[in-house]
DNA sequence: GCAAAAGTGTTTGACGTACACCCATGG
DNA sequence: CCATGGGTGTACGTCAAACACTTTTGC
């Protein structure tokens, strides 16, 4: 199986074998007060109809990251979105097609900001978390992995933020970590933890959406929080 | 800088370039109370006499925890240790040779076991953690990285025990911690903490080693920690 | 008998958790 | 005027952190 021939010509990697490498786009959202994610319907062969995540190989000129952002550019019209490296899926035999290498990555969208038509043009299909298709080849353990890792990351880090528009109430963000977390909170308990950080900046501006007294909107202080990860406080929502 | 020609058959594939894949091992050990890495000093060009970590190619046919797995038993002729994927090492100059994407595995070791012959021969060295001379590449931030991993990792998870011998005594495994976390602990307060999980057997024997009056040896409970683990309890030492 | 490490309990403060009522407003 | 969601405070228990002395034994 091993294949000697290389396209390059430096004689210390000729010995070695090239791979395929691709990433996998585990996309979140959050709409409606339920946590989504942006999943693929295949329009072409292999495994036309299957829906898939969104990925693409990577080019020889760009890093895994590029790589990435390029994908979710190209599908949801966004850039600077919140992305992390999850883990590499490299079983030999995980694409039948050939030994390929794929690195998957998780990101947060505020599903507000996403071009739609960009969407749709793709082909990609929101689906609430809870009623996911199947899903071609390793993906759906990628999803399973992401989930494990947004649930465990946000105990920690304040990613939340990143799912919701930029001004947000705390009812907003209690639902956030409620779909996330797949249980009920105490809003009392939970509006004393989110301030005591002291990282949220209250607006003068109320939210009357979704309800008839209206909830204040707050938005992030990036600048306080940076001040306080450097100073070593721990977030634990 | 794109390359169209492709060693493999599949039209689909062919229009993609396919890309080295490596993967390097961070490996730490604890000796005399001070946490150790395994470092490579290099034999042969390029860099000769630069140090490195160990690592390897991944082949067509071995996935990369395979690779890496061979490689640690290569250069310390021991199976089954406790390794986990760090990250990939991605930049497209990272290496200057040629585009390769690296695989950033941790390992941890029991030093008490491992074929010192082999390290030798294979012109490894464990080097104190702190004394580390520079490394080749960017394997120095692979090192940082595995040691932020393993802090936090060591938090939740027991893994501490991996490092020690089987038989161990609660100063020895506290002396890790602190290592590890390069603070002083209270033994009073350590030595409660990590007896209330139930997940340590007191032996009859005593090791005198290190003290006079000697000290209690205690081996993990694997079969317990499992329980608890499916139970769901929460590890924080 | 003394030096050196092992082993043992209690007190205090902080924080997580549980819990119930009033407020503002659109209809 | 009432239904709906927003907003507030307190009491209790748990757990982490601080802290000092006795035990054993090789030399």
């Amino acid at each position: 199986m091993s294949n000697k021939t290389s396209p390059w010509s430096k004689d210390w990697y000729k010995e070695h074998d090239p791979i395929y490498i691709a990433t996998d786009c585990i996309i979140f959202g959050f709409d409606e007060g339920i946590l989504k994610l942006l999943v693929f319907k295949r329009r072409v062969e292999p495994q036309k109809g299957a829906y898939s995540l969104i990925g693409s190989f990577v080019k020889l000129n760009e890093s895994v990251t590029d790589a990435a952002k390029r994908v979710l550019e190209e599908i949801t019209g966004l850039k600077n979105v919140f992305m992390e490296e999850l883990r590499t899926y490299n079983e030999v035999m995980r694409d039948p097609g050939y030994r390929c290498i794929s690195i998957g990555q998780y990101a947060l969208i505020r599903i507000s900001d996403y071009d739609n038509e960009l969407v749709e043009k793709h082909g990609a299909i929101w689906y609430p978390f809870n009623e996911l298709p199947e899903l071609v080849l390793d993906h759906d353990i990628m999803v399973k992995d992401a989930l494990t890792r947004l649930r465990r990351k946000a105990r920690y880090q304040p990613i939340g933020f990143e799912l919701l528009p930029e001004k947000f109430t705390i009812p907003q963000l209690q639902n956030l970590y409620e779909a996330i977390y797949q249980k009920q909170m105490d809003s009392r308990n939970f509006r004393k933890k989110v301030l005591s950080f002291g990282v949220l900046i209250k607006l003068n501006e109320k939210d009357k959406l979704s309800s008839k007294k209206g909830a204040f909107l707050y938005k992030f202080d990036y600048d306080k929080y940076q001040q306080l990860v450097a100073s070593g406080i721990n977030f634990e929502v």
